[in-house]
DNA sequence: GCCGACACAAATTG
DNA sequence: ACAATTTGTGTCGG
């Protein structure tokens, strides 16, 4: 459980590392699931993705209202809330990030500590509060939740929205009440699947784990009991609040243009009848409801959990990659610290007019220069296109014709293909470079000056800065889920996939991470739910406790982050040297956090494995080191003389 | 600049 | 294989 000993901390200072540079964050979750957290400023995914799926923010206990007795034995039940978000928030450079315009999912149970759902359906309840100073007492209809989304400061409501499936076509609604009798949350996988179906089958498999039906319950609940006071024969037990959204008049900045803070709550409460209390309720801590019989209810507050605070990117095309330019670098020797400060003094030449709110993601804190202002988004222009095989088409050329016409270049002769992996970088990169460098001569016999000019250090001093440069649009980047690719030809790296020259397909290793080791060796159940905890004291334990562990916001121990780059190295095989991957998958466990952290790269174990290569006096040929964070593709050389 | 509405497109679902 | 569905987001216009 404790992730803090020391065989970790090399690990740990990988991850710091890599928590800053990574496109994408990839987190195991004990299910085996993924949850890949990535930025939509600087990644487009498609709508209908799984990489859209992922769980968010983990919540915390935040108030205890009520209390709840049973009447068969006179004691006080002990519950607790389950709730998660399946949907919607990124966990970008230790913050939540959401959008407006998209949906989230948060998905709630709860549960009641040594009680089965037999003996707690079974009995009756009680519940005692305090309202404008009375302490009330009445018996409990049922059991129930409600979402509510709050502003961290000024801790005003902000309503949520909920579209069905049909969105603009279907009616909007707000979240509703939803009576709950207790059962533990179904894994994050478990939603995923049960998000879209309509298939009659599927849907009784998933019926057992979403609803309680009482009426094929009847003969164990003979005798009055709680049961018997839910609102309706199918009973959840699973609260699922599927396609929400910020009420869309939301502001998500503060006058001071900084980011306005808001949270998700779940509240837990008790419905009883507004006839059992006596006095003027004020509605503090309890909101009226109506009763199955059309009577007056009150749902009573019990307990309440929210999330840490979260920002939500308005519809600022600054927020969407339309807006954004991204770069490949290349790098013709080896990284180093040194590298990495001329590469920030580089940085620093090339004006970055776009966004200055970008502190939230890595790259760019690292690399505060992105260049040129996107050409206006057009919908028809996602796809990239060029031949492989043609090295007539680069993707400068490309690039220059998209601009022009408008339109991506379909001739006929070459095949539409969308950026989806390194791969097809790596391939663009090679096809292009004879074009690239041909341009390259010709700007410098025009006499153009670079854009670089002033900016040569060791690593580029043998070639002019105009023969570095070629720039990709990001939005012409997609990268699609693992199970796109065969698997044997592939190293995954989250949810990026590379050729890899190397027969292991690869996830990270036992012994090389410490963390998915622990990860593996917990995964020992099947069931579809998480384990009902049989301690009172460390469900708090492990509400706070492991909230005050988390990094990032993060539960050091549920979860392994595994980051893109951070364990193997690769390179691009050009020329057939396979054994150019080094197998030291341990020793990537001892990379100094000054390499990690020297250049704000999406593939950065490039450069860590630059960087062996360097200790071992061995260089490789032909890799390329691509750096996203640059505004430009920089070629290096091809080898290493 | 913000927002509703409509539109497009791409992965999933059946 | 194919069509329908779902959902991120591009775009227009008020």
């Amino acid at each position: 459980m404790s992730d803090t000993n020391d065989e970790n901390k090399p690990m740990q200072v990988i991850e710091t590392d890599a928590d800053r540079e990574k496109m994408i964050l990839t987190k195991v979750h004990e299910d085996g699931t993924e949850s890949n957290y990535f930025d939509k400023r600087k990644l487009k995914i498609a709508p209908r993705s799984t990489l859209q799926f992922k769980v968010g923010p983990p919540f915390q206990l935040s108030n205890k209202f009520g209390n709840v007795i049973d009447n068969k034995t006179g004691q006080n039940i002990s519950l607790k809330i389950i709730p998660r978000i399946d949907r919607g928030f990124d966990n970008i450079d230790n913050e939540w990030v959401g959008y407006k315009r998209n949906y989230f999912t948060l998905v709630t149970s709860f549960q009641v500590r040594n009680y089965s759902i037999e003996e707690f359906l079974q009995s009756t309840y009680q519940v005692t509060f305090v309202e404008n100073f009375f302490r009330q007492t009445a018996d409990i209809k049922y059991f129930a939740v409600k979402i509510k989304a709050r502003t961290d400061d000024e801790y005003t409501e902000i309503n949520l929205v909920q579209h069905t499936a049909k969105r603009d076509k279907g009616p909007q609604f707000a979240p509703e009440l939803c009576p709950l009798v207790p059962s533990s949350l179904p894994k994050h996988q478990i939603i995923r699947e049960a998000s879209n179906v309509r298939n009659t089958n599927k849907m009784k498999k998933c019926d057992s784990t979403f609803y309680f039906h009482r009426d094929l319950e009847e003969e164990n609940y003979k005798f009055h009991c709680i049961l018997k006071t839910y609102p309706n024969n199918c009973i959840q037990k699973v609260a699922r609040y599927e396609r929400v959204q910020f009420a869309s008049s939301i502001n998500v900045k503060k006058p001071s243009q900084q980011n306005k803070h808001f949270r998700l709550h779940v509240v837990l409460g008790a419905v009883v009848d507004r006839k059992d209390l006596g006095g003027n309720i004020d509605k503090n801590h309890c909101d009226e409801v109506t009763l199955p019989g059309g009577g007056k209810g009150l749902f009573v507050y019990l307990q309440e959990m929210n999330t840490p605070p979260l920002i939500i990117r308005g519809r600022s095309p600054s927020n969407y990659t339309s807006s954004q330019r991204i770069t490949l670098r290349t790098t013709s020797m080896t990284p180093s610290v040194t590298d990495s400060v001329n590469q920030e003094d580089m940085n620093i030449n090339s004006p970055n007019p776009l966004n200055n709110d970008q502190k939230s993601f890595p790259i760019t804190k690292k690399s505060p220069k992105r260049q040129k202002v996107g050409r206006p988004a057009k919908r028809k222009s996602n796809v990239i296109e060029y031949h492989n095989e043609d090295s007539r088409f680069s993707k400068a050329d490309f690039i220059q014709k998209e601009n022009i016409s408008g339109t991506p270049i379909n001739d006929g002769r070459r095949i539409a293909k969308r950026v989806q992996t390194f791969k097809e970088v790596e391939n663009i990169m090679s096809t292009q470079l004879p074009l690239h460098e041909k341009l390259a001569s010709l700007r410098e016999q025009q006499g153009e000056i670079t854009e670089y000019q002033g900016r040569e250090h060791r690593v580029f001093k043998d070639r002019p800065a105009s023969r570095r440069t070629l720039s990709v649009d990001l939005k012409d980047i997609e990268l699609k889920p693992l199970n796109y690719l065969p698997k044997d030809e592939i190293c995954v790296i989250g949810s990026l996939a590379l050729n890899l020259p190397m027969q292991t397909p690869v996830k990270i290793g036992k012994k090389s991470h410490k963390r998915q080791y622990d990860l593996l060796e917990r995964n020992t159940s099947d069931e579809d739910m998480e384990d009902i905890s049989d301690n009172t004291i460390r469900w708090v334990d492990n509400g706070l406790n492991s909230f005050k562990k988390s990094r990032g916001q993060l539960y050091d121990q549920e979860l392994s982050l595994v980051y893109n780059m951070s364990t193997y190295h690769y390179k691009f095989d050009h020329c057939q040297s396979r054994d150019s991957i080094s197998s030291k998958v341990d020793r990537s466990m001892s990379i100094p956090r000054s390499i990690g952290t020297a250049l704000g790269s999406i593939l950065t174990p490039l450069k860590v494995a630059d960087d062996f290569f360097q200790e071992k006096q061995w260089m490789p040929n032909n890799q390329i080191s691509t750096d996203l964070s640059e505004t430009s593709i920089i070629q290096g050389k091809k080898s290493f003389a």
